[in-house]
DNA sequence: TATGAAATCAGAATCATTCTAGTTTTCCGC
DNA sequence: GCGGAAAACTAGAATGATTCTGATTTCATA
């Protein structure tokens, strides 16, 4: 399927335009790093850079962009027997993006560098956001509703905001399991 | 306290870049008005444009938008004995934003440049986002937990994030009601 | 009315992004 | 292996938002 040389130079050139971005970035700040400097550093044109990664700058460092749109759909899909829609979503988020535990130094800087940086965060946020669709029809499948029931819509939009919702926190975990539990058990007042 | 002639030349300025703004992307579209065209029908410089308008040209048409950061906070703090918190967010946000019904023809068409136009849309969210803390304290208040509480931050994120879900579905008022019931009752699993 | 703060301006400068038009590379059927 | 089409690449110009600079004007007020 990929396996001419060109499909290969392709993702090469985008995987250094990555990495060049997120060794300046980390290094000089988002804003203290022009793309010209970037595309540079990459040893391409500014509009080769732009034929690769055609979201902009804030879109440089994101190099698996797709993948994510996937993830959580098939946890739903292929959760155990007997385990709920929400568990098999909490358990699949609990292992990828800001809630790894221990990750490699390489993708903890990069973890930080986009916490750390708000068009980085606002863009990695509109990659989860991007895959609700998907895992609205997913949960309406699981659960026998329509993938347009604004009670699918809007778990699936709930639960994708979680990485920028929880993921700043001193721990990541723990308000991710609160967060979770509000979902599951809804809103109980005690004042 | 803003009586100076200073402060109401101030405010014009501002309501007629807003005006000029509103007019000019209705006619023809967001990308299709430069900033330099808004700036020449409001009569100023650019940079007086930028000086009133300092988060730039998404920020234009929202004249008003400090305003939303108390509303839902206030209607938390002063709701009426034995109501609950999420009921009191539920009125309040039924009359305003997107759920507004019958609204004049002026407001309608900016009502629904904003829904159509993804910039505007993301920067009215930025708006609504940005009352998060206030309101977050506010439930806290009202229910005797912490504000840094996981918990109350959630569902501050989560009715905040209610207009944007919820605004462009066909019927809004019952999308909202939906979503209101979901953040109340949690999820139930039926499949 | 004198004075300092705030508002205004024109124009240059920066930077991201897009466009143009021409060059090079890779692929693929022959 | 060869010829051309498709895809990738490039330099450089153009556009548009935003910021900066260095005056100039207006306002509030002592």
């Amino acid at each position: 399927m990929t396996t001419g040389r060109r499909e290969r130079k392709k993702a090469q050139t985008r995987k250094s335009l990555a990495e060049a971005a997120v060794r300046l970035f980390a290094e000089h700040g988002y804003d203290g790093v022009t793309v010209a400097r970037i595309a540079e550093e990459a040893d391409v044109s500014i509009a080769t850079l732009f034929a690769h990664v055609p979201d902009g700058k804030d879109a440089l460092i994101f190099d698996d962009g797709d993948e994510r749109h996937v993830w959580l759909a098939d946890a739903v899909r292929e959760r155990p027997p007997g385990q709920s829609v929400l568990e098999a979503l909490r358990r699949c988020l609990a292992e990828r993006g800001p809630f790894a535990g221990d990750l490699p130094p390489e993708q903890r800087r990069k973890r930080d560098l986009i916490v750390g940086t708000p068009a980085l965060r606002e863009y990695s946020r509109r990659l989860w956001i991007a895959a609700e669709g998907p895992l609205a029809e997913a949960i309406a499948a699981a659960t026998g509703r329509e993938p347009a029931d604004m009670t699918v819509r809007a778990l699936a939009r709930y639960v994708l905001e979680i990485p920028e919702l929880a993921g700043a926190e001193p721990d990541p975990r723990a308000a991710l399991d609160a967060v979770f539990d509000l979902l599951e058990s809804g809103w109980n007042e005690r004042a």
